[in-house]
RNA sequence: GUGACCUUGGUGUAAUGGCAACACAACAGUUUGUGGUACUGUUAUCAGGGGUUCGAAUCCCCUAGGUCACCCCA
């Protein structure tokens, strides 16, 4: 402790304490829950790939690519990169274990921390978490409508007002083209009536443009972009109509965005994205078809569609629309003991119901009665087990029920059947994943 | 990557050149046998470094971090 130099987080990484965690067991358990109900299967995908992998896959003149990759030699001097998204480790996977010959579509899940260099910013971090989906080997219109409904199934598990999903669609890969000449044609009439940056982007990569938000900008987007649908080619257009007919049917509301693009070079037809009314700058998740992108990697031609949602984003509209979100019970049971006599019992109590699988909380190091039964009450655990000098004697605890502070003396063999079932009159026994329904 | 504002105990704030204050939290005690109350005590070389000054939390410079806007995105 000579050392007075304080090391802090590197920027824009941050630590989710304690007191947040009830929001991130939220998101991720209805997550999960609205992802397995719709077939899809969980991987764990390397958190570092090749570099080439994401410049292949994302798109070499993308910002994420060309600015904001954590990127660094290893010692056999490879270059690997901090994953800046998910999907093309997904889809790396699929080709490395050959999963065509699996049963069509394979459906997946994840969940993880992406890394991007980018400057901070409200719901923008350097190290920030992702939830996605990918649905690989299926091209018919029904499973970009299946996916998005199981996004939108997520959110309303997670019981968030107000949320929309923007989708539009780009077309065939060929069309995708067209489409940009198209616009670059259409903005370049309109030239000097763009900003600055907009000027830029015309050069670069027009679809850019579709984003920006100053005013004359707007104007003339909104001007021209319903003609960029009809830019489309027929069975572009055919597909996202059909898209379109599974939504309705499936009752998931959308809005049709002719403007929304997305950053990854690797989307073709239908894209979408998840927006809160309340701040529909910042998008909470989006997602589209990559048909190209599985054999762009060496794979065989393998149409996908994928989507991938921002977890810290989720989290502080979930904070926004102050939306309940339940509390952990962190124990079931909090042991307090008396006196040096006790504390072997203590122990003894604590592995009885450990192994009855039950959640046990205590301060053994702590001596007066008072500070474990106001531990226990800040902890909010429905039972506590008071073990003295007495029930060691008489051979039995004293269960106290913390919601209306009544006390019932058990004789210790009948401890643990005891606790269990008052814990499940109170319906606190959560079954597990691995529990049956 | 560009610009603006900001950083004081664990947290939220005060002091704007002259002894670092308050609230909450935490810990200890009042109280070795009954909890969210009450009272008492303890807890900071003012983000780090350098400079100006008799004297710096306060003024200046550098570094790091935060927030906001741009860029872009989850």
């Amino acid at each position: 402790m000579t050392d007075k130099k304080k090391i802090q987080a590197p920027r824009g990484v941050h630590d989710i304490l304690p007191d947040e965690q009830k929001y991130w067991f939220w998101v991720e358990n209805n997550f999960r829950e609205a992802a397995q109900a719709a077939g899809f299967e969980r991987i764990i995908i390397p958190t570092f790939e090749a570099t080439e992998l994401f410049k292949r896959s994302v798109g070499e003149f993308t910002d994420i690519v060309s600015k904001e990759m954590y990127s660094f030699k290893d010692k056999s001097a490879n270059s690997l990169t901090l994953r800046p998204e998910g999907t093309a480790g997904v889809a790396r996977a699929y080709i490395e274990h050959g999963m065509q010959t699996m049963p069509q579509p394979v459906q997946l899940y994840y969940w993880g921390p992406m890394f991007r260099y980018d400057r901070p910013q409200a719901g923008r971090y350097r190290e920030f978490y992702q939830c996605g989906l990918e649905l690989l080997g299926d091209y018919d219109p029904i499973v970009d409508a299946m996916l998005i409904q199981t996004v939108a199934k997520f959110h309303k598990k997670l019981g968030m007002q107000d949320i929309v999903i923007k989708i539009n669609s780009l077309g065939t890969e060929r069309a995708k083209g067209k489409m940009m000449t198209a616009l670059g044609k259409l903005l370049e009439r309109n030239k000097k009536d763009l900003c600055a940056d907009c000027k830029l982007r015309l050069k670069k990569n027009p679809l850019r443009v579709l984003d920006c938000k100053t005013g004359k900008c707007r104007e003339i987007l909104d001007k021209i972009s319903p003609s960029l649908i009809d830019s489309l080619d027929d069975e572009s257009k055919k597909r996202f109509t059909k898209v379109l007919e599974y939504l309705d049917e499936m009752r998931v509301e959308y809005e049709l965005d002719p403007k929304l693009v997305r950053g990854l070079d690797y989307y073709t037809h239908t894209v979408f994205e998840v927006v809160a009314r309340s701040n529909e700058e910042l998008s909470l998740g989006g997602g589209g078809r990559y048909d190209t992108l599985v054999k762009q990697l060496g794979g065989p031609d393998t149409p996908a569609f994928g989507y991938a949602g921002g977890v810290e984003r989720v989290i502080d509209i979930l904070k926004q629309q102050a939306l309940a979100v339940p509390d952990l019970i962190q124990s079931d049971v909090f042991i307090v003991q008396l006196g040096d006599r006790a504390k072997p019992k203590a122990i003894e109590v604590v592995e009885k119901l450990e192994l009855a699988n039950l959640r046990i909380s205590s301060a053994l190091g702590r001596g007066s009665i008072q500070t474990q039964l106001r531990l226990a009450a800040k902890l909010h655990t429905p039972l506590t087990i008071i073990i003295g000098d007495q029930e060691v004697h008489d051979k039995n605890v004293i269960i106290r029920d913390m919601e209306d502070r009544s006390q019932e003396t058990v004789i210790d063999r009948d401890m643990v059947k005891i606790t269990l079932k008052k814990l499940e009159e109170k319906g606190l026994r959560v079954p597990t994943i691995y529990e049956s329904r």
